[in-house]
DNA sequence: GCACAATCGTCCGTATGCGGATTAATCTGA
DNA sequence: TCAGATTAATCCGCATACGGACGATTGTGC
């Protein structure tokens, strides 16, 4: 019906399930249903990203983990702010430059994160359940081919 | 250093770069960049999918009109007050059924919006520009077929 | 030294997004 | 008919996200 009036000059008539920015959002919806599923009430998918970090890199400064988290300048302020409310991570001054502030894991941090690696791979192997080996790793290698050919883009280097 | 401790029986030490939730995450945030750098002050993405879904389909309940664009419920709720406030769309209640409130475009809404298809065309190519016509393919496809083995879990009908 | 620039983190306003509660209207079953 | 269930949309609180503005601190050029 509607593909019948193409060919034209004109602009080619699109659907939004072919449109790239539509697909990812409602993916990441998917992603995010599946990911309260397995953590109910419980640690939020950027805040996991946030202790990941923390857990592998050890203290960082907020630039340096939002660097890691790729997490934008305010967006980081607030999610450390509530981790530090709830008292999984601190926060203090850096002695060597005092506009740093270093954030660190709490004990009661590393114990959550490490009790939430096995749900965090549960919720990727949910999500990408109905793809086999091969088709789970050319979709990871397509969406980080997309961010590598705009990297500049995303600053997170300020 | 990090991949020197694996090999055992544990759970496989994982990199965020491999989460597909958080390549979605990042990919999604490249798109919203790309698209504030097209629409400068004007539209954002889901109120063009908005625009968009009353333009072909006519005027739509709320209800139908999320179930198009997959949004939220008070996603829906906001976006339309946000569209009316621009007098993009106009909300009027169903005389059929006083529970529902029919949706439409206004004309500035539908001038608008066959103006903004070109720039949303841009986006989409901007965006995939460092991929073949083929990966793009298997990309969308890939992106699909998460949804569609995941149907039923983002409801959309209710 | 010192004025100026750059950096770090925060704060504000606004938009998307989710879950739960609420209100209004309709539908269903006895 | 009428009480209870269901549905449509809104509202609230909270989390992520972006841009811009703002202090505080540090670095730079002269």
């Amino acid at each position: 019906m509607a593909s019948s009036r193409r060919g034209q000059a004109e602009a080619v008539e699109f659907d939004l399930s072919n449109m790239i920015g539509h697909l990812l959002r409602t993916c990441q919806q998917l992603h995010v249903a599946i990911w309260t599923d397995i953590f109910p009430g419980g640690l939020t998918s950027p805040q996991f990203a946030v202790l990941h970090a923390l857990a592998h890199e050890g203290a960082l400064t907020q630039t340096a983990l939002r660097s890691q988290v790729r997490l934008d300048r305010s967006t980081t302020a607030d999610v450390v702010r509530r981790l530090v409310a709830r008292r999984l991570i601190t926060q203090v001054k850096d002695p060597e430059d005092g506009r740093r502030r270093v954030v660190r894991l709490t004990a009661a941090g590393r114990a959550l994160y490490t009790e939430s690696t096995v749900r965090a791979t549960r919720v990727n192997e949910t999500m990408l359940a109905g793809l086999s080996d091969e088709e789970r790793a050319r979709l990871l290698s397509l969406l980080a081919s997309l961010l590598e050919h705009h990297k500049g883009l995303l600053d997170y280097q300020d």
